[in-house]
DNA sequence: CTTGACCCTAGACCTTGATCAATGGTCTAG
DNA sequence: CTAGACCATTGATCAAGGTCTAGGGTCAAG
């Protein structure tokens, strides 16, 4: 078991998570990521914990959620009583709200892909039935 | 048939259409709206091939086209002669990016689908399976 | 003629999630 | 000791697509 603190830097830290340095600190000052400790120098040191939550972080962005919504995660993580059930809720509003997402883009993609397989590809603009589409009432010549 | 240019001001243009005058001029800078005629106080004047002009923006950025693609729509939907063709083929990349883009969100929707399922919705945090699999190899207390 | 609704411009500001620049201190290998 | 890599801070900038403000002119009704 490694009990020290580790100390890394913050470039070591960005290379293990694979995100910037800049994207770090960005996180720090939005108060996703805890201040760290420093060192004699002001040179940020970071342990494990702070590679996990990171982690967690980019996980959770990767699910769609907002540094916001993370935020509000990363509290409700650290909320011992309420915290599982809230977090739960969170993850299923998440879910209906990519699922609409879905459902949404799928109705576009139909919608495409109609026009696309009605276009001949060539001809007239005013055949065009893509163009004819989007411009619908356009005033015809 | 209404052959007069009809002479509709930006506020009426913008009701008709549904979006807010600032965003008319802010098309009319980007070039996706022609600078309509001036009456003699300064006062934009459109007419109705403006309004026609104005929905087929709004319904391509519905299906999801930028603002830069809609201006190339634009451009290639005054091509007689190779226009229909070159819309075709941005329909057809803009239907893969859409595909591409609801592969993805159903991979995101399953994966949070099985967590969500799979939390019990109370409980230490420890045993969240969300909060698990966000943090994964967090380090254990 | 006055009032209120409407329009004009230039330019600042907003959101989200970073990313970059300038300036300067620190650390480490040789 | 010095070079080069790394880190610090503050503040600006970016992309996209608008939105808003300030300061002022115009239009239509009563």
């Amino acid at each position: 078991m490694n009990i020290q603190p580790a100390s890394l830097t913050i470039g070591a830290v960005a290379k293990r998570v694979g995100v910037a340095i800049d994207t770090i600190r960005y996180y720090e000052r939005e108060g996703l990521l805890p201040e760290p400790q420093r060192r004699a120098s002001g040179y940020r040191s970071y342990d494990e914990g702070a590679i996990a939550q990171l982690r967690f972080i980019r996980r959770a962005k990767d699910l769609g959620f907002t540094l916001e919504e993370i935020r509000e995660l990363l509290a409700l993580s650290a909320d011992r009583q309420r915290g599982v059930k809230a977090v739960k809720r969170r993850a299923q509003q998440r879910l209906a709200a990519i699922e609409q997402r879905i459902v949404e883009l799928q109705r576009v993609r139909d919608g495409l892909a109609q026009l696309v397989a009605s276009c001949p590809g060539h001809g007239k603009p005013e055949d065009c039935p893509i163009l004819r589409a989007l411009a619908d009432d356009e005033v015809k010549a």
